[in-house]
DNA sequence: GAGTGGTCTAGACCACGGG
DNA sequence: CCGTGGTCTAGACCACTCA
């Protein structure tokens, strides 16, 4: 053993002392790291501490790896995310990409829609009867070519049919403004966030590993008289995002 | 490899097959896995995968684990947090601990108050001028005994010196509550969310595993003429919150 | 004292993809 | 083809703690 006795075992230094060079911006984004075998040689441990190590990394969301390609630094550049944006405004442009853009990103958006039979959390949140069936509008938001956010959002197939917001070619005029010309204004929403590993669903779309967080973000709105009209689930990793509010009082 | 070739590596099937279990409430709480040794024979690995396989449900927050004590399930109770609580309302009660009683749990509160010379971060939120001082009340709230969030809430110095903050005693007066007796009503506040896993002070304060994602809150307060006067700081473990907020428009 | 988790060694084989 | 990551085997030693 040729530790220097930190405490820390030798994986968990081993990790440290390479995140602290991606933190500090001597490595950065793209940048090669050397093989397994030459790290297990160099630190004097066997390939499984190396490993151990990386895979802690990985967990991170600092790494990106691949069988013959090597060992990557992964670390992308984090967007704020003002959460009013999640509601375009009444001018119909997209507020979500004029936030990216004026933080020097460039957006695109994939949108597909789909009316299916929901899962049980959708069926009592917007409050629908047995067998009725919801419309979702999947959006997977990339930015710089990168994927950096999932958003479905779940309508009452009744009250879209034949609207506007079964059309995804019409990207600008977002389910707010839609609803609004059909008498069912959002006027209130509840946010649930909470935070988890990615599902396996999560980790293909979006590209992370399976071990870096993700902020997950439900929305339900609701009318005036209190009917709710709009459910929408929001995946954000960690590694990409920070989300914030305004609140008064 | 006895493997039914499911196309994931056996850690990951066996992890899955343990986390079901849990999810499912086929396990609850404090119950006893087998050891290493017996999960190794009972499937067939090395210890090495079974090592790997409870890795992964260690990082998720599903087990809690000693040497000689073996390894338990883990899994708390959930409480949602709605974010208005953040502020003490004007009865001078601790709205914060009412949220947690309504949902049946038991809430504690260690405070404790420091006078620092505050990092970059709180310096920039604070609009300090070089060489001053915070005051810092660092909450740990626990929750039938277990730790569950770690709240710190900043002050310029100059702000509450003599004031009611600085007595940890008075838990029940809010910091809010006193500033308002001083003419620095807080009315506006930013708040910022990310998620990522916990730093070493976290994992040692609230308990858990170094691979449990946190969810962190900032909150910055303003008084009507803008001025900054608490920077409040939460760390919330992923597995005992979800967070939600009321928006209008 | 002995069993357990925590860590580590020194190998091995496979799939995949770049040259 | 062959180097690489990904996974796995079959051991080992230590520290801690429960009986």
């Amino acid at each position: 053993m040729t530790s220097p006795a930190t405490g820390q075992p030798a994986y968990v230094r081993i990790a440290a002392e390479w995140a602290e060079r991606i933190d500090s911006g001597n490595l950065r984004h793209g940048d090669q790291l050397p093989t397994r075998d030459e790290l297990a040689e160099q630190y004097g441990v066997s390939k499984t501490v190396i490993r151990d190590a990386l895979g802690l990394l990985h967990q991170d969301g600092y790494l990106e790896s691949g069988t013959r390609r090597g060992t990557r630094v992964y670390r992308l550049r984090r967007f704020e995310l003002p959460m009013y944006v999640l509601e375009a405004d009444d001018r119909g442009r997209d507020a979500f990409e004029d936030a990216v853009k004026a933080q020097g990103g460039s957006p695109y958006q994939h949108i597909r829609v789909e009316t299916v039979a929901p899962n049980p959390q959708i069926v009592e949140a917007l409050n629908l009867e047995a067998g009725e069936l919801a419309t979702v509008r999947r959006r997977l938001r990339t930015i710089d070519g990168v994927p950096y956010c999932i958003v479905d959002s779940y309508f009452p197939h009744a009250l879209v049919r034949g609207t506007a917001i079964e059309n995804p070619e019409n990207i600008q005029r977002g389910g707010r403004h839609v609803l609004r010309e059909n008498g069912m204004e959002m006027v209130r929403h509840h946010d649930t966030i909470r935070s988890r590993r990615p599902h396996a669903r999560e980790i293909s779309e979006l590209g992370i590993s399976a071990g870096l967080p993700i902020i997950r973000h439900d929305r339900l709105s609701r009318t005036a008289e209190g009917k709710p009209v709009r459910f929408m689930m929001s995946v954000f990793p960690s590694d990409r995002w920070e989300i914030t509010y305004e609140v008064e009082r």
